[in-house]
DNA sequence: CGCCTAATTGAACCCGGTCAACCTTAGTGG
DNA sequence: CCACTAAGGTTGACCGGGTTCAATTAGGCG
């Protein structure tokens, strides 16, 4: 198990995160198959949109992020993959994968073949439930950012993404109190809120001046998370903690439940 | 099979939508346990954010809408829900549906209890890959809209959210030529878009003038797809028309294949 | 025919973009 | 150990796509 990654199966807190449960429900699938772990350089593209793979990884302790780039050259992030979760199942879906990702820090990757996936149906009807699980919830984290960018100011986008990384990487033990670090470049938030980089900067210039944040070092501290979470609307639950159909199958890699 | 709806299982064209395709597979799965038909009024909420719901529906022939409304009382339409396609998994799968859904025009709905989707997983392997391809490519289509209001200007959106309305709607046989009916407002559009009534009805002018569409009487005629496909750079692609790892399982659905 | 909803158009305003300069930090090589 | 460099962060001045407010016209339906 070791092999596997830094987090052990009997470390997962109640409420865990879907793709983080996939990651899990996989290791235990995937014991007996022996998946290795290789590390990958920060800034290292993994997939590459319109190409074809075969396999989808698990992202043990490092940020990615998903994007594309568009014809007049700008770039759109759809989304980042934090510690504990999946991606690229997409990509292994759709003949051309629709998104690149590449590596925000150091990464510790596991590749899981998709050719497990068409019989995993057939013999892994817990990790199958997993899987669509985690395509609502991702489903569902992209309709809230879609709400971000076509309906928020600068200021409600850019508290809504830190709230939303903040409870996020919480569930994985990955928040000290009321803040964590945050990796991310000015450039990649504006990526991926619709936003340019001055603008960004201005915005988290006039939320540290609002004592509602305060950010040193990459190191992001919520200051005021009722003021945050009110003033953009951000409700947790679109993040997935309750799911209610498969709990069942979740439960048993939830301690206490 | 008559009581499922206008479409057969015959009547299946070799490209077809995800959802659709659930549509079918729970057709399939569902006949002998008769599911009922019922008839919907346009402008009624079916789904209400925020409630539980044990079921979720097939659409057999009208539009709806998912949305949600803001703290500051602006209403987001997440995504359409054509003929054919199904929705409310999300309602079911957590705890609190997260979207409010209603319909634009009269529908003809199913319910299916999602008491079956646990024992779902275990019987029908099917089903349960056609399910999990839904999910995945609601997330798709989710993507591309969030790339519409973060990064497209006006005049792309609308042209995006025209051509993917049209090809989704060809595939179900709901186009005629280069045209198709859409009882869309000019504000469900602005609400979808992130933009406003004003806003939307002086870019159509201007999508008239430059001689890329006709909409007369809530009929939209496509005079350049090529231009306009080229403007918004639309690539079908992720509508899912290429299913790869679940080709095997598809295909019984599909005609020629 | 009268009511209500949807479409249309005009004018003023503003959030966020654009362009451009400067500063700060981390990494590199001599 | 420091000089050099590149990438990221910060700030100012100006501009424009889209909003806001408001008024008018056209359609659908009892």
């Amino acid at each position: 198990m070791s092999e596997l990654g830094p987090l052990r199966l009997g470390d997962v807190s109640p409420s865990h995160s879907p793709t983080q449960l996939v990651r899990l429900a996989s290791a235990d699938f995937a014991l007996e198959r022996g998946l290795k772990t290789v590390r990958v350089a920060r800034n290292k593209d993994i997939l590459i949109a319109g190409n074809a793979y075969g396999a989808f990884h698990i992202n043990h302790d490092g940020w990615l992020f998903r994007y594309k780039i568009l014809h007049n050259g700008s770039r759109q992030v759809v989304d980042f993959v934090l510690p504990g979760e999946i991606f690229g199942v997409q990509a292994c879906l759709f003949r051309h994968s629709l998104y690149s990702v590449a590596t925000i820090t150091d990464c510790s990757l596991s590749a899981v073949p998709i050719a497990m996936i068409d019989d995993l149906f057939q013999h892994s009807p817990k990790l199958s439930k997993v899987l669509f699980w985690s395509a609502v919830c991702e489903a569902a984290i992209l309709g809230e950012r879609l709400i971000d960018a076509a309906r928020r100011t600068a200021y409600e986008r850019i508290s809504h993404l830190l709230l939303e990384l903040f409870v996020r990487l919480k569930r994985v033990g990955a928040t000290k109190d009321m803040s964590f670090r945050m990796p991310l470049t000015q450039e990649l938030i504006s990526d991926a809120l619709g936003l340019t980089t001055v603008h960004v900067n201005r915005t988290l210039k006039a939320l540290r001046e609002d004592k509602l944040l305060a950010i040193n070092e990459k190191t992001v501290a919520i200051l005021d998370f009722e003021a945050l979470s009110l003033l953009c609307d951000f409700e947790r639950s679109y993040l997935g903690e309750d799911a209610r159909a498969l709990r069942a199958e979740l439960a048993p890699y939830a301690r206490n439940a």
